[in-house]
DNA sequence: ACCTGAACACCGTTCAAGT
DNA sequence: ACCTGAACACCGTTCAAGT
């Protein structure tokens, strides 16, 4: 009966349901801002009530990552291994942007998770359908994998007015000559630290070196 | 006078006392134990007192991880382009392995501080002198970067035997049948997952991969 | 100047109790 | 079963005060 007074709280809690609220005040809030209690709140709910359905916060983060890995799309079969990988790989960067949980995955957590391992399935796929080797299957896509995560978490997407500014006045007083092709670097324009080409970039040259590297 | 009952604390208090005090505690007790009221009770004084050095916890974790970055060894001038880059490379991860903050550097942190960019400058300047053009260092060395970075944030160093159990079982509980290539991959050993060679391969594709496609 | 305790507004999680 | 408030042991940081 005292349901009735619970907004949206009708619907009976489920881990689905908490993983989906968890997710939604991640991508609303960011991962600073996201708590037990807040996500609790957000569910017309006690706190506590949250420990029934997980065990731990980590849990709960992991269970709303897992949720994110779903809408990843996979690639159409269709096009060389390259154009399939790269389609994946952009793909799953779009979806880490779009929750900003990068910075909290730890290695052996969510990856293991089923969400996680449709697109480890489909990178394996691509790859062994194109000709690796399991084992350098394996490894590649490690290495793609690394790479996505590593730009998702340590390349601003981009840079307000405030951040750009202050980026600015650090690279003003960097000195030019205990750092030369730092400074010169710098000259050449700030916009090269967060362009999404950078990404590309980085990406073809991985294509690239795994073409030459492996069974392919 | 009453700073004679304070153990260590004779000297005086500054800027890089504090960032090298939170950077043992870091190294000691990890990321998820630091406090600014841990740091302060290491150097017998009140937690207050770190705010008159730092603004902030952030800017005190920056400086600390700063402080690391200075541990980097820059690789002779010897030996190839590739060599030297390997060399540095390696060099980082390994420091970045023996402070685990590589989870809490923002993009646009710690990267921008001197002794960050010390690593930088040598990445830039080993590209330049092998024949990169400007840009195309640039962007090399940020494929670099976030390779390194993301192996350090997402490749767990080694697994503890709690650890493998629990990835044994996980692997075991998978479905063949939806991941067949996954369950291969799991089924050759899971041994690949954390192997340090996994760097090396990685390391090596990209290498390839920039000189296939830089002006080098 | 340099340092500080008390206080505020939060945390994750345990526990014993409610329905 | 499912949910919960109170409590514990913490946080970062502001503030007004101490020497």
């Amino acid at each position: 009966m005292y349901d009735m007074a619970r907004g949206a709280t009708m619907t009976k809690l489920t881990q689905g349901r908490i993983a989906a609220a968890a997710l939604a005040l991640l991508e609303r809030d960011g991962l600073d801002r996201f708590s037990m209690r807040r996500v609790a709140a957000e569910l017309d709910v006690g706190a506590m009530t949250l420990y029934g359905y997980f065990r731990s916060k980590d849990e709960l983060l992991d269970a709303a990552v897992d949720l994110a890995s779903a809408e990843i799309a996979l690639p159409p079969s269709g096009g060389t291994w390259q154009e399939q990988l790269r389609s994946l790989v952009t793909e799953m960067l779009r979806v880490l942007r779009a929750y900003p949980v990068a910075h909290h995955i730890r290695a052996r957590g969510p990856m293991l998770s089923s969400g996680a391992l449709r697109s480890t399935e489909a990178g394996l796929s691509i790859l062994v359908g194109a000709g690796c080797s399991q084992e350098d299957a394996s490894k590649a896509w490690r290495l793609l994998f690394t790479y996505v995560f590593g730009f998702a978490a340590f390349t601003p997407a981009e840079l307000s007015d405030a951040e750009r500014r202050e980026l600015k006045l650090r690279l003003a007083g960097m000195d030019a000559t205990e750092l030369p092709h730092v400074a010169a670097a710098a000259a050449a324009g700030a916009e090269a630290m967060t362009g999404s080409d950078a990404f590309g970039f980085g990406l073809d040259a991985i294509l690239a070196g795994l073409e030459a590297r492996t069974s392919i």
